[in-house]
DNA sequence: ATTTAAATCGAAAACGTTTTCGATTTAGCC
DNA sequence: GGCTAAATCGAAAACGTTTTCGATTTAAAT
């Protein structure tokens, strides 16, 4: 077989070396019921010999819709949303839909920029974890206006009212706190996010709660507010606990990056921990296991987390394309803590 | 203004609202020269009102591309793999490009049946890394056959005639172990990777340069070959090299996870790491600036990968637009030795 | 042989855009 | 007033598919 000009191979040319028509060869390749068994035979035959594969652009012009998802997150690079990633990735995939990833950079502007992109794209999608600057609902609006398909996770905007992947991050952030009670600690600090997001405010209030139950004051000065959330702000924040209260005791971290950040510097300091200071940090981080002392934290079921954010986003596609109404369900995942070296006195 | 049926705004209905040719919507949308400034005007003015997006999947239909790339990779929770998909979705989304990634899982069944799903979708372009398991090039040919443009990465084939982004493998690795060596080591072990990915085996060929260049007789009983490259390996590596050398005094590892795996056992062991062994890593992960002892890596130029990628990639689309002819090109990084604690004896 | 039902096919419209090329109008000039 | 050139517009084809609905053929039943 020669094929002097190789050009993609269209329903038009299997039906003209055919002599059928159009209709009936994509008919054909579809198992219609009214297409006779002995044209399906020739058009596949040709099909595969023609390496004949459905122009998507088209395909998606006339179904009007493409079978691809967009994501918008804060950033690849961190383990817990590559791990979400992956799990929406690999259950996009099985159900036949492909993922385009976007990044905020945790900002605003940016993270207002990328929804638009989606949105012209056209995508039949939209999973996605806000930035820790979005205090401005428009361009989340403007998703449920336009009815496209909706999913927040993690880092989710409350008032709009699309389906929600979350954690009881208060609910954890009190039982990380009171972990660090019962090993003792009596004077406990806490490093936390920035002030927009949903989940800091929350683990932030979980905090206060543990302290409430167990008749400790709270004190504001022992607050101390990530504006990035970096490693180098734990080294940063370390040092300070460290210089404005000496008989701190415990530290309830917003992150693990951060808790990292604070146990390298107590490390250079030679600070005991947990003896001194009792750490402890949040979403249980690869590297949690591996770094001296090993770091206490609460572990989010990341992966987890993507599957059943796909699957809602799922449900919804499959209505809004039957037509037929839905409802958003806010779904809620287990946390368990899991205790290390750096917060176990005993 | 109050919108009853808000349906998707198209050119027809600009041109019917305005009593003009939708050719001239078109072009006055475009800002061709031959619409009056006049009429330009009214429609732009319209196409803002009813927030008129061209409908991309009829855009793609007609100019028969999408502005979208497809990238696959064995896995994006490895901090390697996250941070080139960052520099690839940066510089993408800099040029009107969206991203689709994909993930092999280190499988070569998996890579083929992504591949094949992205030449399906008719993406413009494919950024690749290959999985582990990679020693069949048939589905890469057939991306090269089909004229995609097409960039390899780091895990390459060297036989497909495509662009390529690597490092110096060889180079980098006899660098690593001369570093060894430099510092005292005179046995050194290597735990190397799978059989098939091109950069384990050049990795293991610096290996042995370096001991030749330094007169060490090489001993095949020294090399551990990992299956998976994981941090359980490096737990297990770690014993076994214990056991069947007492004597190694250093150990080059394929990458930092595992060699984090082997620091991890070595602490249990509390065997004292440099002084007994000296370990050095490959691609400096974040992690290994955090552990103790800070684990000595190559420092491989991540993200700057990804940008370099898409840009070989965009010229290569540009070309293919164009109709011109193009050579595909094959870009050196620079690596970098990174000494830390665990590798330097003084 | 006639009627009815089942099996098989295809014409044509539609999805929304881009672009070519010719048509029409206007302005400028002698 | 006649001519040329410039400015402005639009008809129509094309991209490749899906789907509706009517047409035709074949088989079965009387």
């Amino acid at each position: 077989m020669i094929f002097v000009i190789m050009k993609e191979a269209t329903l038009k040319q299997i039906a003209e070396t055919l002599g059928i028509s159009i209709t009936t060869v994509s008919k054909a390749l579809k198992n219609y019921s009214d297409v006779s068994p002995n044209t399906k035979k020739r058009v596949n035959e040709l099909a595969i010999e023609l390496q004949y594969t459905p122009n998507s652009f088209a395909v998606n012009l006339r179904t009007k819709e493409s079978k691809t998802i967009g994501m918008i997150i804060p950033e690849v690079v961190h383990h817990f949303f590559s791990n979400v990633v992956n799990g929406i990735i690999a259950e996009a995939e099985k159900n036949g839909y492909l993922v385009i990833i976007l990044q905020s950079n945790e900002s605003l502007e940016l993270e207002k920029k990328q929804v638009e992109l989606l949105i012209n794209k056209r995508v039949d999608g939209i999973i996605m974890s806000l930035s820790n600057e979005s205090n401005d609902d428009e361009h989340l609006k403007e998703i449920i206006r336009r009815k496209i398909p909706f999913v927040q996770f993690d880092k989710i905007s409350k008032l709009i009212p699309s389906s929600k992947v979350i954690i009881n991050d208060q609910k954890a952030a009190t039982e990380a706190v009171q972990h660090l009670i019962d090993n003792g600690c009596k004077k406990i600090a806490h490093i936390r996010g920035p002030v927009n997001p949903q989940n800091a405010i929350d683990r932030f209030i979980g905090y206060k709660k543990a302290l409430e139950k167990n008749d400790i004051p709270f004190d504001p000065s022992l607050i101390y507010t990530c504006e990035n959330v970096t490693f180098e702000e734990g080294l940063i924040f370390g040092k300070k606990i460290l210089e404005d209260h000496p008989d701190v005791d415990g530290i309830f971290v917003i992150t693990d990056l951060v808790a990292v950040g604070v146990l390298t510097y107590f490390n250079e300091k030679k600070i005991n921990v947990p003896k001194d200071i009792a750490v402890i940090g949040f979403s249980n981080w690869f590297m949690s296991k591996v770094i001296t002392p090993r770091l206490s934290s609460v572990d989010q079921p990341s992966y987890e987390m993507g599957i059943v954010s796909f699957n809602l986003l799922m449900e919804e596609m499959q209505c809004r394309k039957e037509d037929i109404p839905f409802s958003p369900k806010i779904i809620e995942l287990k946390t368990q803590i899991i205790p290390r070296e750096s917060s176990i006195k005993n």
